[in-house]
DNA sequence: GATATTTGATATGGTCCATAACAATTATCA
DNA sequence: TGATAATTGTTATGGACCATATCAAATATC
């Protein structure tokens, strides 16, 4: 729970084998040759979205939102009345898994469960009064820290030339 | 170990809440609307990723390699001689988790660990016969299954363009 | 030569992901 | 109708991955 405390810790950088570098005199081993591995998709694919969701977690630490949780509230305010099974499966949450991340959620005070009356069984999701507005800032904050730094490091044409891309790739690979 | 076995099973495709659906009459509860889900480039990365891994690991199922392991041989081909410190620091692998790493690639004989004489605390890498050969064909695998499927999604000139970017993003964001 | 640092390794804990199983409720259909 | 099947939320559990502390052996530093 509790966002990554590790947010901002060591974790390893690649591309830095070389660690308290000077760039002295000092013998200094080479660095490493990373050769075909810098044109594998899926390797560079992995660190990017580590880098994203990493200066997500920054953006965010204000209201200790992972980058799963805002994805729900989003969900659950684009849709409000559904169920847990129906939010969980279109992120691609299963179920059990989802149950704990709710129970954060609601012991914040975010969202709540609400009994069906149609199918006593099911919990219909709604955000709180609280969540709307934590759910506003959130917004807020990751437009203008985070997709803003996009845009910045790609440009808006780009960034969506990018979006598009792997838009296509998640949906159609 | 063992390579996920559940690479093909089920996990919970998303942007599927509707089941088991033909498309006939019923009920059939409406999809739910993604929103500005379908906007956030950390959203769409994460899906993306999770979807080129999973058809990376189809391709290699012969081969019984993970993207990790894949990118371990390939480094240690690239850069032979170097030690486990070196060559996991490189890849962003923590030094314990590397451990067991590499206990699995040698015990299937396809990398092996050399004590230096240089400095006796350290653990040179290199690829055995066998390591070449299997990273060898796994190189052809990825080549004409894996990223040429990517070309016919995107082309060619896009995906470079894609690479590019998340490279941008890997290292500079 | 005493002290600090580095290397590989172990132990450990956290998070995420996946499966099986269960009680309560609802759907199916003989 | 009532027996059986399916669904919903939940718990328990295990695996994979990641991160930290710590250790012995070897080396570096002073």
């Amino acid at each position: 729970m509790t966002v990554s405390k590790t947010a901002e810790k060591s974790s390893e950088k690649p591309a830095d084998a070389a660690k308290g570098r000077k760039d002295a005199g000092e013998p200094q081993a080479e660095a490493l040759q990373l050769g075909e591995l810098s044109e594998q998709l899926g390797y560079v694919l992995k660190r990017a979205q580590l880098k994203v969701f990493e200066n997500f977690l920054r953006c965010m630490a204000s209201l200790q939102l992972t980058p799963a949780q805002f994805s729900v509230l989003l969900l659950v305010e684009k849709n409000p009345g559904r169920n847990q099974t129906e939010i969980a499966s279109t992120l691609g949450i299963l179920r059990p898994n989802f149950v704990a991340m709710l129970d954060n959620l609601e012991s914040r005070d975010l969202c709540a469960r609400i009994r069906s009356t149609n199918d006593r069984r099911s919990h219909i999701l709604v955000l709180t009064d609280k969540g709307k507005a934590v759910l506003a800032r959130a917004k807020k904050l990751v437009a203008t820290k985070h997709e803003a730094r996009l845009n910045d490091l790609l440009g808006q044409a780009n960034r969506e030339a990018l979006l598009g891309m792997l838009s296509k790739i998640a949906n159609e690979f």
